[in-house]
DNA sequence: TCCCATATATCCGCATTAGATATATCCACA
DNA sequence: TGTGGATATATCTAATGCGGATATATGGGA
């Protein structure tokens, strides 16, 4: 039984990378980047301290590195069950906030 | 000129609020408090500020009470051409980050 | 008239984030 | 092979943002 209220929006933007797939740290951050248009920069101290914390709460799981031959100082994670229960309940959340903005002709019907 | 960049997501619903309709400062609460299924409760404290800093920045301005027969304590705000931007670019992003969410399988294709 | 709910407003402490700094090591290239 | 810049993780601190407590005033009904 896990916790489903709000998240931090540092930690969702971890969950979606990861849901993508299995990334290192630098590398969520760059995700994070593309995916927002560069209007979200996750800088080094939310970036790890998040990991951390998400780690010890159960919400994502160091994993092997997915290439031999890559960097050995990289860390790799990957989500749990229990993180992408967190990251669709948050999505859910954000998903209703754009509908409401389109209901108030804030967005275009379609997008 | 207005700056285009992220706003703070108090300030995102706020503007929401308003765009539905002309609100006073609890009535913009409370349409926040539905609005996301009691998942986003906004205090007094950052309700207030936020509004008195939207007005200075020339997001929303003071309107008259739509009701004579209203109580004549209730101030309230309408959305501004500039705060009705603001509130399209950061819908745009909210819904950027659904578009990965459903992307990622995150979310179902529809919702 | 008296009391409780409503309404605005401010203050303070906590949570969250951004940026600076530290340390290590990989990798390209001379 | 050795060296410098880039990459990577990690931590600390300052700034920012938010929630809740508190204050003050007043509307409205019993």
């Amino acid at each position: 039984m896990s916790a489903q209220g709000p998240i931090r929006p540092a930690v969702f933007h971890i969950l979606l990378a990861l849901a993508e797939e299995d990334r290192h740290g630098l590398g969520i951050a760059e995700a994070i980047r593309v995916a927002t248009d560069g209007s979200v920069i996750m800088g080094p101290g939310t970036l790890y301290r998040s990991l951390k914390e998400m780690a010890r709460d159960g919400l994502i799981r160091e994993v092997a590195s997915p290439d031999q031959a890559d960097d050995p100082r990289r860390r790799f994670y990957a989500l749990t069950e229990e993180g992408l229960t967190a990251a669709r309940a948050e999505a859910g959340r954000w998903a209703r906030v754009v509908d409401v903005a389109r209901n108030a002709r804030v967005l275009p019907e379609s997008t």
